[in-house]
DNA sequence: AACTGTCCCTGCAAGC
DNA sequence: TGCTTGCAGGGACAGT
């Protein structure tokens, strides 16, 4: 599932294949891809449109655009993006299809598509000037790990006076933005911090675990390429694999020994409506 | 306001 | 073997 590390991998796809490039032409197969305005909304804000510039928020792609537009992609549970040959053969669920001018005579033209079995993601062309009410999930957004400043402090401050229990919090786009339900199990477990504690209850220095355990997860991840599982298959926009699968510590591996401290077993249960992996011994 | 549960959708795996 | 069922999960939405 692409979380923040994943979206990040592809982010920096993007800034070397398509920044500075055209885009010719826009296909759209299916119309729920583009739900939030239409097929013609996208194919008129993009046609003829240079992008000039790639970011990310969270989970969100922000595209900018040399119009007064910008574009959002979300891939959410199953969604990809492919750079690929002209007239390549498509794989099975490609939605969107844009048409990249050549960059420069070394350059050869392009087709980046847009291809999400499960139909979850989005792409949609904006105003920044309307983000409150055209895109409220974005502008409500909260703090991006690796783009913002976040300390202990402020994750006390952002944890005040919250009911929920730790992983809910993790996950809660609107306080901090990217952290999905892989990622959420391995920084508890390398914070050694059980799901289930309720943040209230936390001293500082279970806070600055936490933190720690954040920021090293999250980076080594992106270092990694993300995480490729066997179900969705995450490539990047090259079609290259993550593999900080590899790394995991508790995500998919319920009922085995922890590695980590070679005693506790992984258990699998429910938290915040999500399957849960943490060890029964290290995390407290 | 903040939290929980349900739904969207497809592919895959387990079980009969 | 071939069917059915359940599960995976990000975020919108309804209900509490």
């Amino acid at each position: 599932m692409p979380e923040l590390p994943e979206v990040e991998t592809v982010r920096r796809g993007l800034q070397r294949n398509v920044v500075g490039r055209k885009i010719l032409r826009v296909e759209v197969g299916r119309e729920r891809t583009v739900r939030r305005t239409s097929r013609e909304a996208l194919i008129d804000g993009l046609t003829g449109v240079r992008i000039t510039g790639v970011g990310r928020r969270g989970k969100y792609l922000v595209f900018d655009l040399d119009s007064r537009q910008k574009m959002m992609i979300h891939l959410r549970m199953s969604g990809r993006l492919i750079i690929a040959k002209p007239g390549a053969t498509r794989p099975a669920h490609t939605h969107v299809a844009m048409h990249l001018a050549s960059a420069d005579a070394a350059t050869p033209e392009s087709e980046l598509w847009f291809v999400d079995p499960r139909t979850f993601g989005e792409v949609v062309v904006f105003d920044p000037d309307e983000i409150e009410k055209q895109m409220p999930d974005l502008a409500r957004l909260g703090l991006d790990p690796l783009v913002d400043e976040i300390s202990p402090e402020i994750l006390r401050r952002l944890f005040k006076n919250r009911r929920g229990n730790l992983k809910a919090l993790l996950l809660n786009q609107h306080l901090i933005a990217g952290i999905g339900n892989i990622y959420a199990d391995e920084i508890l477990h390398r914070a050694k911090l059980r799901p289930d504690r309720l943040p209230g209850r936390l001293n500082l220095s279970s806070l600055a675990q936490l933190h720690a355990a954040m920021i090293e997860v999250l980076n080594n991840a992106v270092q990694a390429g993300g995480s490729t599982l066997k179900d969705t298959q995450y490539v990047d926009l090259e079609g290259q694999t993550g593999s900080f699968q590899d790394e995991h510590r508790v995500y998919g591996r319920g009922g085995m020994r922890c590695e980590t401290c070679g005693k506790g077993r992984i258990l699998t249960t429910r938290v915040a409506g999500r399957t849960t992996c943490y060890c029964s011994k290290c995390q407290r």
